[in-house]
DNA sequence: ACAGATCGTTACAATTCTATGACATGAACA
DNA sequence: TGTTCATGTCATAGAATTGTAACGATCTGT
């Protein structure tokens, strides 16, 4: 997966999102000044920053013009210097302000990654591939059809993967509203992706709850 | 844990709320004005505060302004001045109103942690490993099958540890106010939960109350 | 307007969970 | 020590939840 630097000093914060990008898969680097992060920034092929502004000896907006394009989340305060980060905020990819979701974050990491053809554009599980800017999905090499809901949940799945999601979790990310009343809308979905990318080992249900894909 | 910085003039409340939080693991400072407050969320790294709004000095309202995006639970008088505080809940993380219970308060503190991604997603004690997101649970590294019931326990045993729970508490915390029905059901999920992981030497016994999660 | 595809809903079967009761064991107190 | 009440332990019936298939409404392209 991708090369991941996080620059931010405070350590449970660091460490929760470390081990947060760590369990989709990518590689983690994290330090806690800006200048440790020129330090890193300079001697590897980062793929993607997650910048904390307010920093111990170099600040993000220093660091974040030294970064030669490589590509950069800032991790904004509620109410930081927001005048000046305002600014930055333009020639970054984009930004998210604490206190935040950790599936938030997760996905606009995906974003800016797949945006930055920093990641593969594909995901691989067993015989499975899944390629997303053409929305078509493999199994054994043999294209299989896809519906457009089918994939939305696929790739919601798969982006969120070792996480339990309640149902109206899923109905949010995918549908995209508040769902009134009770249905059996994601069961059903959830057991088309089953049986027609044999998933049913990999996608668990979680009792009460919803689901879990587990890679 | 996560750093709780407890601003409460009431040097009673405040003790009280000190011995709590640190008996489930955090670690508090106690201030007792406004300018004392200020003076520790400038030179630490405050995770969260517990903010009284009647305070000498500096009131909290005025506090609250130089939090820098501290997550903040404000502590409010049932008839304090809520005109002015109205305005403040919309800006904080939650607000509580005395007299509070103090399971109540400790629920909100570990709600608005793990909302603000200062506290760990997981658990760790003895070979037993909970993971929050997932729902899953590990024993030396095995996965255990769990039932919601008896993760719902678990979670709300882990997050009052060190604490005598009741029966009637843990029914109200695990299964809802509208529960009807045998206490001796808790003792039963109790049972499970002591053979299933390991937890015979930890949780204890209360006699004629209820039980204790000790770490 | 028609044919085909998609998707939300419903109904029923299969599965999983959990409250309860019965009995055994243990704690408190006189 | 004996009595009484509280808790540990286990099995099970019934409730709750999910799997599965089928249906009809809605949409799309022709």
């Amino acid at each position: 997966m991708a090369k991941i630097l996080i620059v931010e000093d405070e350590i449970p914060i660091n460490e929760l999102i470390k081990r947060n990008l760590q369990s989709v898969g990518h590689e983690c680097i994290s330090v806690f000044d800006g200048e440790e992060a020129l330090n890193e920034i300079s001697k590897k092929n980062i793929d993607l920053i997650l910048l904390d502004i307010m920093l111990p000896k170099i600040d993000g907006y220093d660091v974040f013009q030294q970064t030669c394009g490589v590509p950069t989340i800032f991790l904004t305060a509620r109410n930081g210097l927001t005048d000046k980060v305002q600014g930055l905020k333009l020639g970054a990819d984009d930004y998210i302000v604490k206190p935040f979701e950790m599936l938030e974050l997760l996905a606009r990491v995906e974003a800016v990654l797949r945006r930055t053809k920093k990641v593969s554009d594909s995901f691989e599980l067993d015989g499975l591939h899944v390629d997303f800017p053409s929305r078509q999905v493999y199994l054994d090499g043999d294209l299989i059809e896809c519906t457009p809901k089918e994939f939305d949940l696929l790739e919601v799945m798969i982006n969120n993967r070792n996480i339990a999601l309640s149902r109206d979790k899923l109905l949010d990310l995918v549908w995209g509203y508040d769902f009134i009343g009770d249905s059996r809308t994601v069961d059903n979905h959830i057991q088309k992706l089953r049986s027609k990318f044999r998933l049913e080992d990999r996608i668990k249900t979680v009792y009460k709850l919803g689901y879990r894909l587990e890679v």
